[in-house]
DNA sequence: TAGATTGTTAATCGATTAACAATC
DNA sequence: TAGATTGTTAATCGATTAACAATC
């Protein structure tokens, strides 16, 4: 696990509740509101902030706009972040979908998939065959990848990704994919979630 | 975090691992390889194992067949697991697909939502009005419900399920929901997932 | 036996938390 | 000022890793 890569993801986390208090018009919040609304202690979330150089005032709390910013910033949302989807079978076609991404700056802007019948150029977001997708990535300085193919075809996949100049991969498969050092992959397996909840029902203490 | 959580969840990895072995019909697997194929250390493969009394041979390795029922058994993997699903839009839908639970034993069997027009009794797996979860959960003893329905909703859908005796969940909103301590969530958080590849592909070093 | 691998202990590392001085 | 909150340090906690005796 990369360093600090938990309160990088409560950055994120911050941030949603950030923007729910400004839309209820809230100007200010305290290290303890932001630890609350997604369970932690204050001082978890005051070293977090300190860890990235953003300040508050030593009694008023910490500006919301100044936040949000800030956060922004550090997450690097201050500019649009294309991404490209491989595998246009139902989680793909889910997840291009949607809406979630958009709202954080970060936009699918084409599909991939093996199986020319998938192949749909004129949608929204095209679907294109997979032997395009090196070009696509290298015309379009594309550095982010999502892997929504079937177990067999992700390393293939991976690999001709990595080769365009993708840096960056989440991975909706349950392959354990292998990539050089300099990518960064992030994992989001469903079952195994799903098997962990089942080991703390079976397990509570 | 719950304690252990990432050794719970390294099994579940390193069950994928030995399937895929088992297919190609081996029979053993030393440390050694099951740390290669999920990147650990192989002290951390036999720690792992001891956390959960997974025993080996001091010199043959461990048996992959042993291995496997033995994580299934800690995983609770041993008889069927059946879920519910809040939502039936694009995600909802997608995740009723999803072929990776059943490999797993792992079987939503129903799911619900707040449109009349989604509502379809006849589906293979059923799509019922969110006012019949309650009682649904209860007839049917259901402990783990996956969140997948619009973020305003999904505080409110999570008190019903808690409400009827759901005691585990996997929350694919973005919302921060709270629940009793009794009850354990798993978070997946596409976005965040995503910003967290944003900022090391950023923030290299 | 000699060599190799497990199981476990101890060391290390990093993340979380408590505590409190600084300060508004 | 008195009270409250930040920012930071030090303590704690837990997870990972190295090392090696046990042993097959």
């Amino acid at each position: 696990m990369p360093k600090n890569q938990n309160a990088i993801l409560r950055l994120s986390r911050y941030k949603n509740t950030l923007y729910k208090l400004k839309t209820l018009g809230l100007e200010k919040v305290f290290s303890d509101n932001l630890a609350d609304s997604i369970h932690v202690k204050s001082s978890q979330v005051r070293k977090d902030f300190s860890i990235f150089g953003i300040e508050g005032h030593r009694k008023g709390g910490y500006e919301i706009n100044y936040l949000i910013n800030k956060i922004n910033e550090v997450l690097g949302k201050t500019k649009m972040n294309n991404v490209i989807l491989a595998g246009a079978g139902k989680l793909g076609r889910a997840l291009m979908g949607y809406k979630g991404f958009n709202q954080v700056n970060i936009k699918i802007t084409a599909i991939f998939d093996i199986d020319p019948e998938k192949v749909k150029r004129d949608s929204p977001v095209p679907v294109l065959p997979l032997e395009e997708m090196k070009e696509y990535i290298k015309n379009n300085h594309i550095v982010i990848g999502i892997i929504a193919v079937p177990e067999e075809a992700a390393q293939l996949v991976v690999e001709h990704m990595i080769g365009a100049g993708v840096k960056g991969l989440l991975n909706f498969s349950t392959t354990n994919i292998k990539v050089p050092d300099h990518v960064i992959v992030n994992n989001v397996h469903m079952e195994a979630e799903l098997e962990n909840i089942i080991y703390y029902i079976n397990n509570p203490e």
